[in-house]
RNA sequence: UGGUCGAUGGUGUAAUCGGUAGCACAGCAGAUUUUGGUUCUGUUAGUCGAGGUUCAAAUCCUCGUCGACCAGCCA
């Protein structure tokens, strides 16, 4: 059997173990997760506290946690929590719950812990003090303005008037920043490297900068902060990271990685005996392409904006690509999981369809949600022969099955009764070819109930069927077929649609979403992600009727509302109001056919309002 | 325009340092089905281009083309 292929990063750490290069776990390091004596691997998530983790966050989530579980190594959680003016203790929080909630045990038999950049800020400007009497930093005295005209372009050298700096001049001024002396903005502390590099990162990137702003964690301890290049490489070496795991756009500073790490090396040796002691651990840095979706944004400024704007309702609208978002919505960790499985780690930007992250939640949900009943458009269904049968207000309760894919799911009664809801869009007078469900003389079968015929409609004034009338066959009980005819044959039926009793049911309110952008790659057309919010992604269907025991749903639980797709009870559902969110449709064939005939008269939306995935929702034309 | 990196069906991703281009999703066709769901079967479709090396190139070389990223005191 071949083993299943090895992305680039499992390959990278194959070697890195065959090589010894990490060195191997001590006993005293191990817990339940390691082994003494196997090969180091230590990951680490390191997010900046200033938004809430989206999808594609996961991504990187789980490649990191995933490699530790993999390896029987650690994965740490680390705020890069470096820039006070833009991070808040909320998102903190927030933060912590998503990457647990995800999978990313970090306190966990793989778990290093939980990490802050903020936690290292003495050390780090001790390093630097030693990188400015190694001569390889100076202060320097530019603003940001003038820094920034002194960059020069793709064909100019940078300029920097007080590289020529002493050692001792620049301590002293370092020391002075440290101090608090100087307003925000006046001075930076910059690595001496090369004012010429085609690699602007490399142009005496700023190590420090002046703010004079508290911080969540160490409070007005400090008004110098690191910038991020400086800090993160001294982040993963102080905490042993063996595979520091970043997205592409990092590639052009690995250089500076190496640089700030190779620049603290400088007389320090591996026994310790160098002027300034021993060797500090380099940790190596790996770029990897991010997660994008098609129909999605991931900003974290438009995500802030849309939610300042009241675009959504908040971090947690089950609208956003957020953890939280789709937590509500539905989204189950597993599911996500799968998706950043199958998409693969490469170094190739790609987007993938969002239609796949839908299926990796239709997958699990198909083979553990409850089956139930619920008419999300309710149209009255009479059925005028039903007291032939019995009492005219009789109640049947029907045997309903709790889930195909699962034997051990059983059964439930569901109340028939002689006058039902069924789904507005089941019923066409005029219906097309092929349409399978009722329509004026056509048969059905009602899903575990019986097969009924539509006789006749009634209309409102203005000529809308609000009531469609039909009679029974009281040998098809239960959905069944009905026994054989006098010539032997079957009578046979196409079509099976869902129903609720019109007496005996729960009232729910049901939130159906769709896409939050009409376009596969949001912005493209006018610049704009705004232009391209789909101004119908939300509808909020407060007539819907479900089965009676639906009355009870807990926030939390998941069902299938048969072929309608996947539903969960949302936050605000109380009891006596409850309230349901859309997670996903089921796959629709019938909407993608009808959708073919776009157009023509006669041809009825998908089922289920507004258009699942089917062409004919707002993103059609969508395509260049 | 300087630098770095990438390019395999519609999408994503394989092909163990040159040896039969495979898998998944989507699509299409059919079977099963008391969900137009699920499941099953079949099927369409690909190595960016031009040269070169070689018995043999997705893989190596050259030159192009296209795309991503970089000139924050953001990360």
């Amino acid at each position: 059997m071949p083993d299943e292929p090895r992305h680039f990063l499992e390959q990278i750490i194959d070697a890195d173990n065959a090589s010894g290069k990490w060195g191997q776990w001590s006993p005293a390091e191990c817990t339940s997760g390691q082994t003494p004596g196997t090969s180091r691997v230590h990951t680490r998530f390191p997010p900046e506290p200033n938004g809430y983790l989206h999808i594609g966050h996961a991504k990187s989530i789980c490649l990191n946690y995933g490699l530790a579980e993999e390896f029987g190594g650690k994965f740490n959680l680390r705020f890069d929590d470096t820039n006070p003016s833009k991070e808040e203790q909320e998102y903190v929080d927030a933060i912590k719950e998503d990457v647990a909630w995800l999978g990313g045990a970090y306190e966990g038999a793989f778990g290093g812990g939980i990490f802050w950049a903020s936690d290292y800020f003495g050390q780090m400007y001790a390093w630097a003090e030693e990188l400015v009497q190694k001569g390889l930093a100076y202060v320097c005295d530019l603003n940001a303005e003038q820094m920034s005209q002194m960059r020069g372009d793709l064909k100019t050298p940078a300029r920097s008037p007080h590289r020529e700096r002493s050692p001792q001049e620049s301590l002293d001024l370092l020391r002075r920043m440290k101090a608090g002396e100087f307003p925000d903005g006046s001075r930076t502390l910059r690595a001496k490297i090369d004012l010429n590099s085609p690699n602007f990162v490399l142009r005496d990137p700023v190590m420090y900068r002046i703010v004079h702003a508290p911080h969540h964690n160490t409070g007005d301890a400090w008004c110098i902060y690191p910038m991020y290049d400086w800090a993160h490489c001294l982040e993963d070496s102080l905490e042993g990271i063996t595979h520091s795991i970043c997205t592409l756009e990092f590639r052009n500073n690995r250089p500076l990685y190496d640089w700030f790490i190779n620049a603290i090396n400088q007389g320090r040796n591996a026994d310790g005996s160098g002027k300034y002691g021993k060797l500090v651990h380099h940790p190596q840095q790996i770029e990897f392409a991010k997660l994008k979706l098609t129909y999605t944004v991931m900003s974290k400024r438009f995500l802030l904006q849309i939610v300042k704007d009241g675009k959504v309702s908040g971090w947690d609208d089950p609208r956003m690509p957020t953890l939280r978002g789709m937590r509500r919505r539905g989204y189950t960790a597993a599911s996500i999981r799968q998706l950043c499985k199958d998409v693969g780690v490469t170094t190739q930007d790609s987007v993938i369809d969002v239609g796949r992250l839908e299926n990796c939640l239709r997958d699990e949900l198909n083979k553990v949600a409850p089956r139930r009943m619920g008419v999300l458009r309710p149209l009255r269904l009479r059925i005028v022969n039903w007291g032939e049968g019995g009492a005219a207000d009789r109640v049947e309760m029907m045997n309903a099955i709790n889930n195909p894919e699962d034997a051990s799911a059983g059964t439930r009664p569901v109340a028939f009764t002689g006058e039902l809801f069924i789904e507005r869009d089941d019923f066409m007078e005029n219906p097309p070819k092929k349409f399978f469900r009722l329509a004026p003389g056509a048969e059905v079968r009602l899903r575990y109930g019986y097969w009924v015929r539509c006789v006749d409609v009634v209309k409102d004034g203005a000529g809308n069927v609000t009531e469609v009338l039909c009679t029974y066959d009281p040998q098809t009980r239960g959905g069944d077929d009905p026994p054989p005819g006098p010539d032997g044959t079957v009578r046979k039926v196409k079509g099976t649609i869902h129903w609720v009793s019109a007496t005996r049911n729960a009232k729910a309110e049901v939130r159906v979403f769709d896409r939050l952008f009409s376009a596969e790659t949001p912005g493209e057309r006018t610049g704009s992600f705004f232009d391209d919010l789909n101004p119908n992604s939300l509808e909020v269907l407060r007539d819907a009727v479900l089965e009676e025991s639906l009355a009870h749903a807990e926030h939390g639980e998941r069902f299938q509302f048969e072929r309608l797709g996947y539903f969960c009870v949302d936050q605000d559902s109380r009891p006596g109001a409850v309230v349901f969110n859309r997670s996903v449709t089921l796959k629709d064939t019938w909407a993608k056919e009808s959708a073919k005939d776009a157009g023509k008269p006669g041809t009825p939306a998908p089922r289920g309002t507004q258009g699942p995935q089917g062409p004919q929702g707002p993103q059609a034309g969508a395509k260049k």
